[in-house]
RNA sequence: GGUGGGGUACCCAAGCGGCCAACGGGAGCAGACUGUAAAUCUGCCGGCUAACGCCUUCGAAGGUUCGAAUCCUUCCCCCACCA
């Protein structure tokens, strides 16, 4: 069998872009060390580090050790792969707390324990305390700008300009591979697309210098159906950590994704067997009103990055947000994970306030005119029931005591806590 | 600097003494439909009021008039053409 069961699985997955040669039969041989680095350029890790997160845990699941590498030395330099125009440069102390932070959520995916328990590094590890005439003795020497210039992160920038730290950027991602070689034996990287040039430099730098064989595997970039960028929402990027996109904001992403989108997205980053992706694949072609295919992705990934708890709650605020949700004997966690998702305000319980009044005060509407209108088209909810505009606080029975949940139209929701 | 045209509600755009809170379109909001999609249809769309109605608004400030977005004066700002 020359297929090695990393790649088998890859494959089948849409995972596998590209790979050296012999990559396959390396590891069918026996068990491969094998890494995926990280860049520091933010304290967290967005969605689109997703596919090379779990490329590392398919190669742990299929009997190799992982290795996750931060970018805490090359940070400081910055990939111009993929970039049009020079970047700015990060402060050494911004690099390495975002490093730190990145480490951390790296750390949350893969198993630490075991005989191929998972690895992190830092690069800042070998990098900053390098000399720039040991580099060039030792790492420059091998690798011609001839070779350089023909990659494509390189060529495309020769006429836009280029510089010399930029350029060089290459040659430390090269050497990283040949540093974790030497110190723990990783003799694969994996990647995303983008990287191929860089991965099969360093591949080539361990030749050189070594005289070793190591290899490298690419995964597809992902892209959308619709033809947007991969991972951004209108609030911006979607990010791994949960105070910067919450787990019910992280779901809604998920569960917003395009019909044509959801069968790629659950091979590519659940760990779902085959079959239960293709009958949820099938399910979205005879039943798309089900949205069963997010659902299931949404669950999978959010218990993944916040933990099955999250993952409920988030579920069940998306529930309630959307209209299929009894509101009713919510349990105060949703209450609570919901009142941080809707804008909202704080009454006393004893003041005289009517719906109209609740609602300008929760800033649904703009005036009492407003508020009054959208409640005589049958527009305004109080705890999922349609109410009218004369109904008074102290006819509202509060959700566990304190939660009235306002709702304007089909989904414009905000929390009001009443106090007292 | 001269001449001509113009500034109307979130945007475009009618109105040119009372019937104007101001035609129409877009956007937005609500309802129906729906898959947390798209389209479609209906209603709403300055503020306060349960409502009668009251208040604020048509570049700004004054004025004429019983009454002005509409007429007059001054000022501010845009655009076009000519210097």
């Amino acid at each position: 069998m020359s297929e090695s069961d990393f790649l088998g699985e890859l494959a089948w997955r849409g995972m596998l872009q590209q790979h050296t040669d012999g990559a396959g039969r390396m590891l069918a041989a026996g068990t491969v060390s094998g890494y995926a680095g990280f860049d520091p350029t933010a304290p967290s890790l967005h969605v689109g580090s997703l596919v090379p997160i779990m490329g590392l845990v398919h190669l742990q699941r299929q009997g190799h050790r992982p290795y996750a590498l931060v970018g805490g030395g090359t940070g400081m330099i910055g990939d111009p792969s993929g970039k049009t125009t020079e970047r700015t440069l990060q402060s050494i102390d911004q690099v390495m707390a975002n490093a730190e932070s990145i480490g951390v959520q790296l750390s949350r995916f893969l198993d630490f324990s075991g005989p191929r328990a998972a690895v992190l590094r830092n690069n800042a590890d070998w990098l900053l305390g390098m000399g720039a005439v040991e580099f060039m003795r030792d790492v420059g020497k091998h690798l011609t700008v001839n070779y350089m210039i023909a990659k494509d992160s390189v060529k495309s920038r020769m006429d836009a300009g280029i510089s010399y730290t930029e350029f060089s950027y290459m040659l430390l991602q090269a050497y990283d591979f040949v540093a974790l070689r030497r110190r723990d034996g990783v003799t694969l990287q994996v990647g995303g697309s983008d990287q191929w040039g860089n991965m099969t430099a360093g591949v080539e730098l361990i030749r050189r210098m070594d005289g070793a064989e190591a290899h490298a595997v690419t995964f597809p970039l992902l892209t959308t159906a619709a033809g947007a960028k991969f991972g951004k929402t209108e609030a911006g990027a979607v990010w791994l950590d949960a105070d910067r996109t919450s787990p019910y904001q992280f779901f809604q992403f998920w569960i917003n994704t395009d019909d044509r989108d959801v069968g790629r997205y659950l091979r590519l980053m659940t760990l779902l067997d085959r079959e239960v992706i293709e009958s949820l694949e099938s399910d979205v072609i005879e039943h798309p009103e089900r949205r069963g295919a997010q659902t299931a992705l949404a669950r999978e990934i959010t218990a993944r990055v916040h933990g099955h708890e999250a993952a409920l709650i988030a579920g069940e605020v998306s529930r309630v947000l959307f209209g299929r949700g009894e509101v009713s004997g919510l349990a105060p966690a949703v209450l609570a994970a919901l009142a941080k998702e809707v804008p909202g305000a704080t009454v006393s319980r004893d003041e005289q306030l009517s719906l109209t009044d609740l609602f300008v005060r929760a800033g649904l509407v703009k005036s009492k005119g407003e508020a009054r209108r959208v409640a005589d088209q049958g527009g305004a909810y109080v705890n999922g029931e349609r109410a009218a505009s004369g109904l008074m606080l102290s006819e509202i029975v509060p959700l566990a005591g304190s939660y009235i949940l306002l709702r304007k139209g089909a989904r414009d929701y905000a929390m009001i806590q009443v106090a007292g």
